[in-house]
DNA sequence: GAACCTTGTCAGGCACCCTGACCAGGCGAC
DNA sequence: GTCGCCTGGTCAGGGTGCCTGACAAGGTTC
């Protein structure tokens, strides 16, 4: 069908695709968090509950996993802490640090927003084929693993998963 | 190797894989658009380039496809028409309108920009196996047309290739 | 204990995008 | 025609999210 006149072959750039997929994911996801309890997470909040796990964090490498200053942390730090979300406890192991920790209702924020990923991941699953979604997300992982190692912990300590 | 006793498997979300792998694959852009001669372009340009083809483009289509209000897509473009990328036209079949073109320069930018995601995908084949690269390349294609086929008219006019 | 590094905060600023109000031109009803 | 309404674009003002710079308090090294 197509002729040797056609235009030298500019196909829309892959990093536009991950952006739409990314924004279509994100956007479901929104909109179910917008209908639950927790209204009031905004995207940004996202990093804290992204990186802190149940043994706290402490600012300045919630910034460095995040890619973000550790003032902007502390900002949105602020904001979460007063909503209820986290708080903010010596660390026993230096006096000047402070170690975020999720609050109940932050951890059941957490809960709720890592089902809710599963949900919509299941929802593509059934929209563009398992096994094209389970593709997607190994050769994502791949990728994410090489890229930015630090971003994504739970991929290199598979033994986080046992005992 | 896992036990019975391990977390209620609590995979990293597929939206996260995404942010990463666009993140890094914008890294690499960015960085090689840095040593070209179009330095003093900035991510929020992209709409602009992404979109306007040589026939130009209204300011309020423009600003639909990118999601964005038209007062924000008004800055942006005055910003790069101040940088000589683009120029607004007078509408010939509206005397309210003006179209969006891009400048010989721009067009040189715009050629040069979709090279380079050319570039930076040819690396991320060898890096991550073409096959792999090409199999992500069609399910987000295919998730992209479904998610938001305004975004990447290219993949439903075929025929624009012929002729 | 002096010099230096690290943790976190305060102050100020900029990029980017928004809402609201508005004008000029096009368009249909009468 | 011209009235009312819609549309394309701009102006004014504001807010979020991030930044750089400066700094105090505590840890670390010698």
């Amino acid at each position: 069908m197509t002729k040797a006149s056609e235009k030298p072959a500019t196909r829309i750039p892959l990093s536009g695709l991950l952006d739409v997929a990314l924004e279509a994911m994100l956007g479901e996801f929104r909109t179910d968090l917008g209908d639950s309890a927790f209204q009031d997470i905004r995207p940004t909040h996202g990093c804290v509950f992204r990186f802190v796990r149940d043994d706290g964090m402490r600012l300045t490498k919630l910034a460095e996993l995040a890619h973000i200053t550790k003032q902007s942390a502390g900002e949105i730090v602020d904001d979460l802490a007063s909503r209820g979300y986290v708080e903010r406890v010596p660390d026993p192991a230096d006096r000047r640090a402070k170690l975020i920790c999720l609050t109940d209702r932050g951890r059941e924020a957490q809960t709720f927003g890592f089902t809710l990923f599963a949900e919509v991941e299941k929802r593509w699953m059934e929209r563009y084929g398992r096994e094209r979604v389970e593709a997607l997300r190994e050769t994502l992982e791949d990728i994410a693993s090489h890229e930015a190692p630090e971003a994504v912990p739970e991929l290199h300590r598979p033994e986080l998963a046992d005992v």
